[in-house]
DNA sequence: GTCTATAAACAGATAGAC
DNA sequence: GTCTATCTGTTTATAGAC
C-alpha cells in the first residue's frame, strides 16, 4: 500500500515530465498545453493552477532538469584537485568526458533531461540563463583548472578556454546532430556496444588534443 | 532605371528571405506568417499564393539555402583528389574546416542560412532530409576521403567517419553554443581579430586529432 | 499579382461545479 | 485539487475585390 496521497505532488510531477520530454522532442512553441497535459494524464487547468501557466512550467521544468543533472554528475565534481598531478588531471579529464559521454548519449533516463537542455542553449531567456549561470558555468570552470594543471597553462587563458569548449562541444554535437552520423554509419540504433566504441574514439580525440597542448608548454 | 519588373519574382525572393531568417533565429513553430509578411513587406495571402502555405514556404527555404551554401564552398570541392599525398591532404582539410570557420560563424551573409539550417538538423522531417541528401553527406564523404588520405585509414571505416564528424562538429558546436562560451570570456562580440584567434585553435586541434590519428598507423 | 476580409481551427487562460 | 465549459486572442488558409 505505497502512499497515493498527496495527489497535487504528484500532478506536478507528471506535468513536469511530460513537458520536459515533449520541449525536448518539439521544442516550447511546437508543444501545446493540451498535449502536455494528456500525456501527463492530467486536466489543461491544472497547468495554471500548479504553475500559473505554461512559462512558469518551462521554468520549472528547467529547475527540475537542473537539480537532476547535477545530482547526476556530482560525483565527477567531489575530488578536490589542489595537489593534483599534471598526468592525474589527465586522466580525470578523460573521465569527465566519459561521464558526460554516458549521461548525455546513452543514458535513458537522462535522455529527455538532454534534449530538454540541448534546445534552451539555442534560445536567450530566463531559462537558458538559468541553465547557464548553475550548471554549464561551473561545469566549465572546472574543467578548466583541470586543463590547465594537465598542462601547465593558465586556466582562465582564452586558449584553455576555448580547447574546453571544444572538447565538450564533441560530445555535445553528438547530441545535436547524431542522428545523421548513425545514417552516415547505417546504424539504426546506438547500442551499449556502439555506443562504447562511439566513447573511446572521442577520448582518444581528447587525449591528442591535451597532448598537444602540454608539448606546446614543454 | 534597373528592372523592377517581374514583381512576382520579387516577392518570392523577399518571402524566402524574410522566413529563413525568422526561422533561423526563433525556430519554424515560433514564427507566424503574418510576421513573414511583415518583414518581407507582403500580404499574408502572397505565402499561400507562391508556395501554397507555410510549409511550402518552409521547403522553399530549405532549397535555397542548400543552393547558396553549395554555391560558397564549392571551390574548396573542386580540386581533385586522386593524387593527393598524405601532407597535401592534411593541409586540404585544414583548408576546408578553415572555410567552414569562415562561412559558418563569421560571414555575416550566411549567418540566417546557418542558423536556420542548425534548426532543421534537430528536427526530422522532410526538409532535414533534403538537407542531409545534398549537402551535407556529400561534404562528410569528401573530408572522409581526404582524412583517409592524410592518415592512410579506409575512407569508409567507422572510425573516420566519426573522426571527421567531431571535426566538423567542433565548429558547428560554436554555431549552436558559441553565445556561452562568449559570455565565458567576457567577449560582447565576435570581431574579425577575436575570431581568427578562435579559428586557429579550432585548426590547432584539428591538426593535432589527424597526426595521431596517422601515428596510429605508422 | 496584390491585397483585404473572413472563415475555421487552435492556442493559453480562467470561472465555477464538484 | 480536479475537471469541464467557455472566453479571448491568434493561427493558417481562402474567397473575392481590385
Amino acid at each position: 500500500m505505497d502512499k497515493q496521497r498527496s495527489g497535487a505532488e504528484v500532478t506536478r510531477m507528471m506535468l513536469v515530465e511530460a513537458a520536459i520530454r515533449l520541449f525536448g522532442e518539439k521544442g516550447y512553441d511546437a508543444v501545446s498545453t493540451r498535449e502536455i497535459g494528456d500525456l501527463a494524464a492530467a486536466n489543461i487547468g491544472s497547468i495554471s493552477y500548479h504553475f500559473g501557466g505554461k512559462q512558469g512550467l518551462h521554468r520549472a521544468c528547467a529547475e527540475y532538469v537542473i537539480s537532476e543533472m547535477r545530482a547526476q554528475v556530482e560525483p565527477v565534481f567531489q575530488q578536490p584537485i589542489s595537489q593534483v598531478s599534471a598526468d592525474e588531471a589527465l586522466e580525470m579529464i578523460g573521465e569527465a568526458l566519459l561521464a558526460f559521454c554516458r549521461l548525455w548519449l546513452a543514458n535513458a533516463k537522462s535522455h529527455d533531461f538532454v534534449s530538454f537542455l540541448m534546445r534552451e542553449i539555442m534560445n536567450p531567456g530566463e531559462v537558458s540563463e538559468l541553465l547557464y549561470n548553475s550548471w554549464m558555468k561551473p561545469m566549465h570552470i572546472r574543467l578548466c583548472a583541470l586543463f590547465g594543471l594537465a598542462t601547465g597553462l593558465d586556466a582562465n587563458s582564452e586558449e584553455v578556454k576555448v580547447a574546453v569548449f571544444s572538447l565538450v562541444g564533441q560530445v555535445f554535437h553528438f547530441k545535436v546532430a547524431g542522428g545523421l552520423l548513425l545514417r552516415r554509419l547505417d546504424w539504426d540504433e546506438l547500442g551499449n556496444e556502439r555506443a562504447d566504441r562511439l566513447f573511446s574514439l572521442l577520448a582518444r580525440n581528447a587525449r591528442l588534443i591535451v597532448m598537444g597542448y602540454r608539448n606546446v608548454r614543454n
